[in-house]
DNA sequence: AGATGGTTCTATATCGTTGTAGAAGCGCAT
DNA sequence: ATGCGCTTCTACAACGATATAGAACCATCT
């Protein structure tokens, strides 16, 4: 049986009371008696229950993060950077999956674990803006990824369309103007996709350079095998790319391992930027440009925005913030 | 303000008592009650508050599952899987990142969280057997992983010397005689390297063919980026391998790549296989074989000797389960 | 009629903590 | 000596559920 407070009071000859002011740092304790609490804690190494206290403040000091999987880099390595935010905030975040399904989006909006958390960092994929109404209003929410939704929940984005223009602009930059868009979905409005295919068509634009359809490289998933995919089917159109955009990392890494092995080399015959700026660019070979979406930004933002959400109720209004990102540029877009 | 037991008993003119009792089941009750207190639950639309049932029943409901990092693709998996598990037993994992750092290990061990939980699973790989009597003595807590430490916990792991002895014979029978093993830790006694090359070196023993360090890949991670470079370092040795075992699949996709940059087709120049059998196996070109470590039967094992252990407290002997290993044939081992 | 045993329900204590309200002690100005 | 304000501490009631013990009802058997 652990010790409670109650134990420790007797043995420190004073109330439960001023336990709990002693460990919750109340001011108003004499050194002595302060003292002697302590050396009653250790002494029974006391720990305090958290339920208890949760039951007794209303809350629970947890909130859960709904991400599609964690076998995605770019989910796992998110998941790390909330969990390190949330961490410094004192909270605990609990992680869970919705395999990028519908139903099991809305699952985790109403399951019965929502009411034991405080509130909810949510990355919807496979919801629709008509599934909007589904979400409940209790609960504080943050969106993160697209802005898919109506504005009346906090969201935490990065600008695709401007990303995804100034990746395909610095290829440009460099001389190439046969660049291949690794990751489009055809026919999506609201989605990434959508948006960073709009980004690239505008740099285009600017440069003068006309939009060849097939430069497009259209895919199901962002999975590092749809990308070798679609890159294939690219050069199996016979138009030579000089440089490629992908719309994510894994289908960066997947579009250069299709590239490598028909025996181009990049950055010499192809250069190749991706996106999300995942761990694993800095270690493939060539080491691969990508787009830095401000993730650490991204974590840090949303968790502010829930904890504030979760102090202020509803009231407040719900706000859009965009993380600034950045082109990282490493050998996959370095000549000479 | 959500509902309580105390609203919905009101609303449905029973004592509170009687709505915990429909609410957990309990079946003296007549069905006109029951009823009664359905609706008054619907229209309400009441929900336990798991905080104050847990501070009752004494326990949290929560497990926690402590991995080194969520970016590596086999504890990712691993992680999904005892989520999985979990849920199907009602408890939730929470997720604690240790980075494999011995401090962060500790840390995870001692912090207060673990007080708001039932019980760890935890995969160490940071510590040394000379920590293990800094393993505390009253959380339930099952090891995941090599067997590092004294008989003192549950265990679960899979038998690394026979399944690596068995990927090694599987190269062998197809006839290869001059295997690299990518992975090795030179020093090492007792961790998954340590035993996967003591398979290795016990099936060439096996098939009497001598031990050629030159085909030994050192690396310190087992990261794609090593593989690659554990590969490398063997070629360069001049010793012309014509088959590989990775000690893990991230290696194994590193040395696969390697291989294919210098022009080795595999599986026709080097058979190749891998430890793990994570997804993205089934989607590299080729596709590569792997030894499947049985990562479901790891997760549902490791939560039900957790169960066993929370429900049956320190009394109970530990024990050791070896989950069954299969190796997984793909086209990196595909000759013909 | 009374005892027996099963069903159905309720009042109350309890889990371990924190918030509220206020008591007690002290110094200092009146 | 009285009042005031500050510090220090305490008693007690919550938070919202479940466990215990037992009351009330009913049918059946002696």
């Amino acid at each position: 049986m652990p010790a409670t407070m109650r134990d420790v009071a007797e043995l420190a000859g004073v109330s439960v009371k001023t336990v709990s002011n002693v460990i919750n740092g109340y001011p108003y304790i004499k050194g002595a008696t302060r003292e002697r609490v302590e050396t009653a804690i250790a002494q029974l190494s006391y720990e305090v229950n958290v339920t208890a206290r949760n039951l007794r403040r209303g809350s629970t000091g947890v909130i859960g993060l709904a991400l599609p999987e964690l076998s995605l880099p770019y989910f796992a390595e998110l998941a790390d950077s909330v969990m390190d935010a949330g961490h410094r905030a004192g909270l605990t975040v609990v992680i869970e999956r919705t395999r990028g399904d519908r139903d099991e989006e809305l699952a985790v909006l109403t399951s019965t674990w929502r009411s034991s958390t405080d509130g909810l960092l949510f990355s919807p994929l496979g919801m629709t803006p008509d599934d909007e109404p589904l979400i409940p209003d209790g609960a504080p929410i943050v969106l993160l990824g697209e802005r898919v939704f109506s504005p009346r929940f906090d969201h935490v984005t990065m600008d695709n369309i401007e990303g995804a223009r100034a990746a395909t602009a610095r290829l440009i930059a460099l001389g190439r103007r046969r660049i291949a868009a690794i990751g489009v979905h055809p026919g999506e409005a609201m989605g990434s996709a959508a948006l960073r295919f709009a980004g690239y068509r505008a740099a285009l634009a600017e440069a003068g350079i006309p939009d060849d359809p097939r430069l497009h490289g259209a895919t199901q998933l962002w999975h590092r095998p749809s990308g070798a995919a679609a890159m294939a089917s690219v050069l199996d159109r016979g138009v030579a790319p000089d440089a490629v955009v992908a719309f994510n990392d894994a289908l960066g890494l997947g579009a250069m391992h299709e590239l490598q092995l028909r025996g181009y080399e990049i950055p010499r015959d192809v250069l190749l930027i991706g996106f999300d700026d995942i761990e694993e660019t800095r270690y493939a070979r060539p080491t691969m440009s990508s787009v830095d979406p401000g993730r650490e930004f991204i974590a840090d933002t949303a968790v502010r925005l829930l904890r504030e959400r979760i102090a202020g109720g509803t009231a407040r209004t719900p706000r859009l913030v965009t993380a600034p990102h950045r082109v990282v540029d490493r050998a996959s877009t370095t000549l000479g």
